[in-house]
DNA sequence: TTATTTACCTACTTAGTCAATAGGCAGGTG
DNA sequence: CACCTGCCTATTGACTAAGTAGGTAAATAA
């Protein structure tokens, strides 16, 4: 499988931050409560965003997280990227096929990187707007 | 990952048996030889293909396998849907999205759909043929 | 200052899958 | 009959995914 309920999970918070943005900031119990999530898986999983700058998150009472960046400024492909830490559809292609021995005679490996392409530019062309429902 | 160990070696094999056609049978044995691949793990990917029609085997002294069509014939997306069972990039489209509680409501959804459709039309675009060196 | 809230960090458990190994049976040929 | 080759089934070990759990650090309200 490609994209793991990590990777869904942490798109749907996202979606979620973005959905009922408010201008404050909105504590994780309740974006694991909406989507029916663990707290505490969700609590592994956003650290992730937070490192690279997709939310931002303040510590105690009337804290939460909060969107750094407009919906339409998030591509799916950057966010389950770094959920997934690489959306390479054999492991031929992983860090640019660096780690493949066969790389120099696979005759495979142009079939590989261009399916590599192609995922990567599809997910790259949707956004987190695209999910968001309309009010 | 989408594509496994399993796929590439069933790939490896059909491809294997294309460039050494010679309007015999080809003992399995000498293609895991020439492929570096264990014969017993090979073993347990053949049977798929001869079930499906792709191939034929016949046992006994003599015996192996054999091509059933040209090599053109042969799209990787069959293949490597036999192998891997199913391409679906993420377990909300696998069999139709079949299996997905959330199908109604989630606005992923289309997202997923076209993602699969991408991936399997894409891997049906290409052919065994595609993958044999110039002789 | 104190209690409370929330983010954040680290370790653990459980279940499942992948890759490979192993042994033996079934079918067919010389 | 002996041998070869496909074919079936079980088992192992390593790894990963998913979720659980407990605790620490930071910030605010009281």
């Amino acid at each position: 499988m490609l994209i793991s309920s990590r990777g869904k999970y942490g798109l749907r918070v996202i979606v979620d931050l973005a959905e009922h943005e408010n201008g404050g900031y909105i504590p994780m119990k309740e974006v694991a409560k909406r989507q029916d999530i663990s707290l505490k898986y969700l609590e592994q999983i956003l650290p992730t965003f937070v490192k690279n700058g997709l939310i931002e998150g303040v510590h105690g009472k009337g804290g939460g997280y909060r969107l750094t960046r407009k919906p339409e400024e998030y591509t799916l492909g950057e966010i389950l990227r770094l959920t997934e830490g690489d959306l390479a559809p054999v492991t031929c292609v992983e860090n640019g096929g660096e780690a493949c021995e066969r790389k120099g005679a696979c005759p495979a490996m142009p079939v590989w990187q261009g399916l590599d392409a192609l995922i990567n530019e599809y997910l790259d062309g949707k956004t987190v707007r695209d999910l968001m429902c309309e009010e």
